[in-house]
DNA sequence: CAATTTCGTTAATATTGCCTTAACCCTGAT
DNA sequence: ATCAGGGTTAAGGCAATATTAACGAAATTG
């Protein structure tokens, strides 16, 4: 898969820099330089990912970011900005309103790769995406925050719990196997006991409700609303 | 609102051609040419935003930099380097001496005006400085003073502390991994153990309230009023 | 510029709470 | 009734986190 970036930056430097960088690994590359420029290029472009700087003239990061993530196509692009470090975190409620992670100035282009290449990473994994949400009840699952909501009220699971649920939730109504869970939860090469499930299990029904998680027998359990 | 700039070069055609630009669009400008005269002239002069040369005779922009950092008005002036293309290590060394920005030279004035502007607009944001007020327990944090006042108490956090407060916050009820952390607060670069995070934890958790900072065991910690 | 304080980090030790399991219970099918 | 598959509960191991103290570096002070 050819993955598409868009560099935006007011600086032609760090743009070359940067593209030259991530060229070399293979990526596709645009640029822009400002943040209006950066909405136009997004639109054709269509890239994965956003690296953008905060400040810029004509339309700074955050506000690009905003009508970004309200196009159509804009929600599942990841967008990270690239900041002073010790940079106003209030300034980054970027992440609140729709920016994803950020690197801190000076970059290095080992860590700009290598981080490039996380962030790419986790968009593959964006079938089975962050954000579950299940009309009825109002079941809200982020993981990237780690966060889950169920009609409003937030509870923060512990890892298995939450991977667990995840799963689950990824295909409401789909059945999974227990050998699928367990591969899937637990790893290939990690061996546990089947009531490992069970309790697990046990452990979502007590707090998101008894009836959410329904089991088949000789089959496995899945996640019905 | 009067923005005034203060241009610090050596060179006095570099601060002409600056000057005539800036007042061209409304700024009150003034100029010094090298770094001692800088500290004076913002003593006097109380700009929003310095535009400094990194290299000058008597005293060169980083001094300046820091200098005028220590001074007890120099945290909110926004002080941004013009740097030679390319230059990699006055962009580094410029943010570590507290530099907020560079641009890169030859200094072409369209760039220059619209960076400006973009540069003040922030400082106008930066002035409104109250930046996360909790509600829930009268947290206030001032990113500017470095001040946390939490129920009319008044806390002079060290650095990493404030930062790590001030990330936390940022985003109540997220929760944050400490890898994700450790790239906000400490730099991508920087490599520190865990328990560095947790001893940090445990300071605000002693000055601000053990119940405001909870523990996500296997993921990170997050902050909630 | 030595003396002193403060900050950031780590090492060492204690503690927590998640994960797993063992033991036992329940249910429905044969 | 027996059995298979799952449910439930509590307890213990253990990895993750908490805590404390101590050290060097940086900042501050006299």
């Amino acid at each position: 898969m050819q993955f598409k970036v868009l560099l935006v930056d007011d600086e032609q430097d760090i743009l070359d820099l940067l593209k030259y960088n991530l060229e070399k690994e293979g990526f596709v590359v645009e640029t822009a330089s400002n943040g209006r420029l950066a909405v136009q290029a997004f639109e054709s472009f269509q890239p994965q990912l956003i690296l953008m700087d905060v400040m810029m003239p004509e339309m700074d990061g955050m506000e690009a970011c905003r009508e970004i993530r309200d196009l159509p196509q804009g929600s599942d692009v990841i967008i990270a900005f690239l900041t002073a470090r010790n940079e106003d975190y209030s300034q980054m409620a970027g992440f609140e309103s729709g920016g994803d992670d950020y690197i801190a100035k000076p970059i290095k282009p080992r860590i700009l790769v290598s981080k490039v290449k996380a962030w790419l990473k986790r968009w593959e994994q964006k079938t089975d995406h962050i954000i579950a949400e299940v009309s009825t009840g109002g079941l809200v699952i982020d993981k990237e925050k780690y966060l889950v909501t169920n009609n409003g009220e937030v509870f923060n699971l512990p890892k298995k719990e939450f991977e667990l649920l995840a799963l689950l939730v990824s295909a409401p109504g789909r059945v999974f196997t227990r050998e699928y869970i367990l591969n899937a939860v637990w790893g290939n090469d990690v061996i546990v006991g089947d009531r490992t499930i069970d309790v697990h299990i046990r452990k979502l029904r007590e707090k998101l409700g008894e009836e959410l998680f329904k089991t088949i027998k000789g089959v496995g359990y899945k996640f019905e609303p």
